[in-house]
DNA sequence: GTCTATAGGCTGATAGAC
DNA sequence: GTCTATCAGCCTATAGAC
């Protein structure tokens, strides 16, 4: 049988199955939720027959789980990479915030995903994973407290700075589809943010806030 | 009959009804969302018959809308009373922030209630109630271009500047379950931030950002 | 590994007594 | 208005053929 037979028959490469499933989980979990996102509709989705959800991932909540522990594994792992690199502090800032830059240009559904994930108090994440979470809030804590030392920010409060970040981050990209629909239904005179606009727009408002710029020329 | 017979018997205050139902239904569809928060889940947490949900709301899902306009109609009011009162800009944009935290204090779930609403694209939105959405950003908008204008705050995107505090606010607001719940797991030397402590922390930020402080005492 | 068919449980909604 | 009883539909998961 040839390969394009045997893509739409039956018996085709079963890592390629596995993908197709997350991929398309992965969009269905982050519009609906848990709950909302039906097997039957990942399964249509990807292409892909209803049971190999069953065979692969043992069962709907394993395919979530799997998701959720890839994605945290690597963004928790390259943020504490940056966290300790050899950087002026400004520019490790930059780079922190950048991660999730290039996370939503290579998946989109990621930060609504895992925005739901906390919205539910974390309700399918053990102690293991709960660590994930405490070494993203490390890894800026670290950022801060090293800019603070060396002059380059003022002392500010880690938890509440951290929540900035990430709300304002999670939120501007997990919000993209509404915006979209919200903008066409009643069209508003302002150029649509990408995300490198936004995340340039986030690094000037931390560093310098909304305060008129003093010995500044822009 | 007594009124605590009528209280566990029957045939109690139709309007009590409502409010319990719209009470225990709001933190449900926060805490799991619209599929996952059951009509049974929500009239047992309601101690209320599961079919008063459908007697009085016409469904479970006319029950979330009702929820979702009654909610939407009131913040939109008041950030649109706030952003024409006649005050000082600063003074203005604090007012705006003290909002989602009076909101808060009377209804924690709201944030996550929202935010789960905006998430999914809108699901249960029609055009009237996205226009409420809009009213919000007009709002800021405003508040922001007076501020310019005026000369307290420099000329920042109104749209990313939204979404940095919608996104800052609600985000603080509704992972407060999970924080809770990270920081019981693995004590971290941090004394949890209270609502108002963010609110002080976001104006300031908003104010001045990470900068160093020049001419400031602080 | 993949597919079809089906079991078994839960869910939202209604009918009808009170 | 409220309650009990019940039903039809949907959803996850599995058994078994290929």
């Amino acid at each position: 049988m040839d390969a394009a037979e045997a893509r739409t028959k039956g018996h085709r490469d079963p890592d390629r199955t596995r993908e197709l499933i997350v991929e398309a989980a992965t969009t269905l979990f982050s519009e609906r939720g848990f709950d909302g996102a039906t097997a039957e509709d990942i399964a249509r989705a990807a292409g892909v027959n209803k049971a190999m959800i069953n065979y692969h991932f043992r069962g709907k909540e394993g395919l979530y789980r799997a998701i959720l522990d890839e994605l945290l594994g690597r963004v928790a792992d390259e943020l504490q990479a940056i966290a300790r690199a050899p950087l002026a502090s400004q520019e490790r800032l930059g780079r922190y915030l950048d991660v999730f830059a290039a996370l939503h240009r290579e998946k989109p559904a990621t930060s609504a995903l895992l925005m739901r994930e906390v919205l539910s108090g974390g309700r399918f994440l053990e102690a293991t994973m709960l660590t994930r979470f405490l070494a993203v809030f490390r890894s800026i804590q670290s950022i801060l407290a090293v800019g603070a030392a060396d002059g380059s920010f003022q002392s500010v409060e880690p938890l509440m700075t951290h929540l900035t970040i990430m709300g304002g981050l999670m939120f501007f990209f997990a919000s993209a589809p509404f915006r979209e629909r919200l903008l066409a239904a009643a069209p508003i005179a302002i150029t649509p943010p990408t995300a490198d606009d936004f995340i340039a727009h986030l690094k000037h408002l931390l560093a310098h806030g909304l305060s008129r710029p003093e010995g500044e020329s822009r």
